[in-house]
DNA sequence: ACTTATTGATGCCGTTTAGGTATCAAAAAG
DNA sequence: CTTTTTGATACCTAAACGGCATCAATAAGT
């Protein structure tokens, strides 16, 4: 079918007058006449019952046109966004990230996005969860990732990808040349764990698995986020972690997922917002969701949280 | 824009390579080149970032390959339900009414779609509002015509037009040649009613109104609904009714509308539904409703009912 | 009852557009 | 350095699309 052809017949539709129509479409009756016939012929229906007199809808040509018009609506939208999409020069995204996301996919998402949009600047911002929402409510962002899954009122979200949750090793370490490992194996490990901040999901998520699964692991030695890596390159423990750019910091560290565990990461943005970078950024966004879609059973399925 | 040179940048995106995608597409490469370099021209927007070795994706071409493909699902949707709609030869209809709107306003939705859709075999049935309610549910009734507007979990509704409310009087009133009366002004008539039902939604308006405003007509006249007009017509009182089939009957009544009264009617119908039929009163309902807007403030801005 | 005006349909013609063939230039692979 | 693969270009043909003239049917005016 025809998009013209669709103009065509709902300006028929309301008009119910061909030579009228015409010359609103900017043509001549005949043409007109033999194109909406086309289009009957091409669907296989009466749109029009008429006489030399008058014209009038048919069942058919009632349901056509109104979803005739949406159609028509939706692809003028769309190509005004493209139009304004690809105007942007230098247009600007305000990007906020949790922690944990910001540690662990950040190169992931920003790097790739950048290909595609070069001349967007980023402004990137480490923001805690809460005032990461309250940004997004007040526009001061255009646009959120964190981990876990977003039900938050007046903000709209999409799962982005699952990050592998797994231990980071010292390369010595006897799992180290696994291709993963399972949880419960960890019972005998030292884990080396950050301290609790406020909100922190990841946080809590890694106590809520060692609860779940009945492990209780020797010692915790508190550390920070960033010192995490270097104790476990010295040898101290093991760190639960998220694939991320941490692992290609230290060498003598090695990362092996955990089997059957991610964590999933999510955009949220607030739909009122109308900066065309934003589009951008969300349709890149699902483009690349479809993609990831292979691996890891999420841990959603078996933990709420 | 065109949807099929839509069709063939979806393809190309997905491809990534001419080549391939001509192929797919039923054709040979260099129109096919031509034509993604128009729909660029036409957008004003570089879609691919192409060398003679590779294509990607710029960010524009990455949000119109997600609005597209959604928009292209959209039209071919449409086709088929055309289609469908059109093969219509025999096709059933199961229209339910509650008692109300079946005595004011089949006529007006009854007639007018059997003009548009003479091949769908219409099946009318009488019900009471839970009744009616429960056969969409089942699969009993396509669709349903009720007084009022509908919140039931697991149906769709949406209002059709407001029928006038006003009152029935004998011709030979002082009320009989106004264009309208308040509803205030029948505090001293002798109002005929009829005995309530179960779930009777216009009785308990009707009283509703009477307590909101402060009105206590003289004397309720206990009838049933077909003898209302009739007692009316011999001068025994007036009776509060839709403007509907009924005043037509008896060429002794005048009906006078109501200033600012109006009651909404709403069609019901199951989502799940896939009845081609069905789809053809919807949006032949969706048509008349938008021709209607323009008198009468609704009743439900003050009562909810 | 007859004429007139208006409406949608049809036949014919020219222009525009879309697709096909042949070929080129650039770049990766051997 | 040759071969292969890729997208771009030039040129041609055929189908589509729109315009003009005209017809047939019907409603309105006389």
């Amino acid at each position: 079918m025809d998009l013209s052809k669709l103009k065509a017949f709902v300006v028929v539709a309301e008009e119910l007058n061909f030579r009228r129509s015409a010359e609103i479409l900017g043509m001549t009756q005949p043409p007109l006449t033999r194109l909406i016939a086309g289009l009957e012929d091409d669907l296989g229906a009466k749109l029009f019952e008429r006489t030399t007199r008058q014209v009038k809808l048919t069942g058919t040509g009632v349901f056509l046109l109104k979803e005739g018009r949406e159609i028509i609506a939706r692809a003028e939208k769309l190509e005004h966004e493209v139009r304004a999409i690809s105007r942007i020069k230098g247009g600007a995204l305000s990007v906020a990230f949790s922690t944990t996301v910001f540690l662990a996919s950040l190169p992931k998402i920003i790097g790739a996005f950048q290909e595609r949009f070069p001349k967007v600047t980023l402004q990137l911002h480490q923001e805690s969860r809460p005032r990461l929402f309250a940004g997004l409510r007040q526009g001061q962002f255009d646009v959120g990732f964190v981990e876990g899954t977003v039900e938050e009122e007046g903000l709209a979200a999409d799962t982005v990808h699952d990050e592998a949750l797994g231990v980071l090793l010292p390369k010595q370490h006897s799992f180290a040349r696994r291709k993963q490992v399972e949880l419960s194996e960890l019972g005998d490990e030292t884990i080396i764990l950050h301290p609790r901040r406020d909100n922190d999901r990841f946080h809590d998520t890694v106590h809520l698995l060692f609860r779940q699964s009945g492990i209780k692991p020797k010692v915790y030695v508190k550390s920070d986020w960033e010192s995490c890596p270097v104790l476990v390159a010295i040898g101290k423990g093991v760190s639960l972690t998220i694939l991320g750019t941490q692992q290609c910091v230290f060498p003598e560290t090695k990362f092996v997922p955990i089997r059957q565990l991610s964590l999933p990461v999510s955009v949220v943005w607030n739909p009122e917002n109308t900066n065309p970078a934003l589009k951008g950024m969300l349709s890149f966004v699902a483009e690349n969701a479809a993609l990831r879609r292979k691996n890891a059973v999420c841990l959603e399925e078996g933990l709420k949280f």
